[in-house]
DNA sequence: AGTAAAAGTTTACGCGCGTAAAGAATTCTG
DNA sequence: CAGAATTCTTTACGCGCGTAAACTTTTACT
């Protein structure tokens, strides 16, 4: 009010050029925002959103931010959101059930616009986040679980086969190392790796090991320092579920007194998969497939305010996948 | 209004309710806890927050939520103020001076109770800080820079001293790594590495190398494959600032065909600083010493509710630093 | 110049809660 | 059981903005 009667302005109009500062005069634009230098007001963000149909607060929730791949898609989503005019949230599940849940809840008590959500996977409540998306336009990313109306990630089957290839071409063929899988991902990378090495005529072998835990690399590290030593290894290259597994075996490797390479004097060949933010500065550096975060990002954030913005929803579910790339290091 | 009606409660009484449970009569609170297992209600954010003397929401602002490092003790801070009943509101400065600046912006327009703020360091608005701090009770850690009424964080001078006295006393010893310092716990460790090592009558060298960055693994590979090319090193023992420049520099170490470790046959020992999520999963693992996160989380939050509740600012600046512990892994 | 369209003003109400004051009901003392 | 101390109810106002409707002014166009 007292800005407004500063500016010169009612304060209606005033009120209209924060939320759209096009949508004034020119003329107006200026007078408002000069007083703006001289007042530094800022509209209280409780206020506005109090009385608002629908509020400009968008929701994130990853599963797990000490994981610096979700951190960095994390801070890639907020970037766009805020250049879009929105106020991104960031939520993380910490790897548990009722951190999720409580993320879910704290979030529906923001009015969010909407909600870009990456499901812990089998640890989550699948019914709960449903019930929301129900409620809030949503998009899920990363972890595929049936939710919502959109998906966006990587295509699993194609990377795992880009890799699986490239291991039997140039070597022998490799066996799967999984730990209890937390999510789909998991579980069609598995599927993958089954297909693919199938397709090249050869026998999958999956070693399954550890239980279900978001300290990919510590598993990594126990299990492949017991695999190794009990000699159950059934081909001396192992492809790794994702690439924080890989870390772990790579540790394991080495304690074991292993090299690692594709060079002449190597022992075993590792790879994994994502292309994480660690996988460069690995000793060996990591051979991993890529996934293609920002166009994850770029897409789920794109179709968020699709739905946003059309109001209807979709008659039928869409999934968007991007293709892995290669990434050839030198542990495979 | 309703849920007030329904649970035969007058609003202003549910409201007392929600604000502490606590401070209504049991047989009142049992009756709303009754109401509300019929009909979920949840007060409104907003409104809560609208015509309020104070929030319960809680800053918290960390320089790189993409550091486990931080996402740890972020992910520690938030537990403990939900604990308490607060609200905690996390921000990561990613790195970058305007996002730092930001967030204290958005941060100020939540009208928090508190913050909890570890500084970017040198690419800080360190008056824009000091400002903030003014208004609003604040708690800086991790890095000192001479704000707020109190600050917690690591004693650099006692950890440096302890893990150079142990590589003095068990080979060559150490020269001290470090890229162009972000912030003034390089220094400090900087300046620690100088007086221990003169304290032992040894003579500091220290190698100062790349630019000014939170990439530290690549500056730690990038240069530390040119110090090791351009044969640079005053010392096969490498004592790093941090422990991310430490894994750049292993692998700088594995890339120039070095091993590193204490053991014979080995050409350099490397040690870090912090006791970093990944330290353990390197190749080899990471000699380096603790900070002791979790009792500077404790004390930051505790600090911040002594401030918060006793409402007087501190007449004098307070530090509480930690002391760290010897990590004694294989690559030292 | 006249007219329609666009943009601004005035007025008024509402969001869901915090909070204060005065009085009524309940519980705790001795 | 009386009186004091708590706790609760009633009533009322305010927070700072969104939003709608009716009206007035400015701009754009034929």
């Amino acid at each position: 009010e007292e800005f407004a009667a500063a500016s010169g302005i009612s304060r209606p109009t005033v009120s209209k050029y924060f939320n759209d500062p096009g949508s004034v005069r020119d003329s107006t634009r200026q007078r408002i925002e000069k007083a703006l230098l001289l007042f530094d007001f800022r509209p209280n963000i409780f206020a506005i959103n109090q009385n608002r149909r629908s509020t400009k607060n968008i929701g994130i929730i990853v599963p797990y931010l000490a994981d610096p791949f979700f951190a960095e898609m994390a801070r890639m989503i907020e970037r766009q959101c805020i250049d879009a005019g929105y106020w991104p949230i960031l939520f993380s599940s910490h790897g548990q059930r009722q951190s999720e849940i409580n993320a879910l809840e704290t979030l529906r008590s923001l009015k969010p616009a909407g909600a870009l959500i990456a499901p812990l996977g089998r640890a989550s409540d699948l019914e709960l986040i449903r019930k929301f998306a129900d409620d809030v336009p949503t998009v899920t990313f990363d972890s595929n679980q049936e939710i919502g109306e959109v998906f966006v990630g990587s295509n699993n089957s194609q990377s795992i086969g880009l890799i699986v290839e490239y291991l039997c071409r140039t070597g022998e063929p490799p066996c799967f190392f999984e730990t209890a899988p937390v999510n789909p991902n998991a579980i069609r990378r598995r599927k993958a790796y089954v297909e693919a090495m199938e397709r090249l005529g050869q026998t999958p072998e999956i070693i399954h090991a550890g239980e279900q835990s978001w300290d990919f690399e510590q598993t990594g590290l126990n299990e492949g320092k017991r695999v190794i030593a009990e000699r159950k290894l059934p081909s001396n290259t192992v492809l790794c579920s994702n690439d924080r597994i890989a870390i772990g075996f790579l540790a394991a490797a080495y304690q074991m007194g292993l090299r690692v390479g594709r060079g002449p004097g190597c022992a075993m060949r590792i790879a994994g998969h994502d292309d994480h933010p660690w996988s460069r500065f690995t000793c060996p550096p990591l051979t991993t497939v890529s996934q293609d975060y920002s166009a994850i990002v770029e897409t789920s954030v794109e179709k968020l305010f699709e739905i946003m913005n059309s109001g209807v929803r979709k008659p039928k579910r869409e999934e968007t996948l991007f293709d892995g790339k290669l990434v050839l290091r030198e542990s495979a």
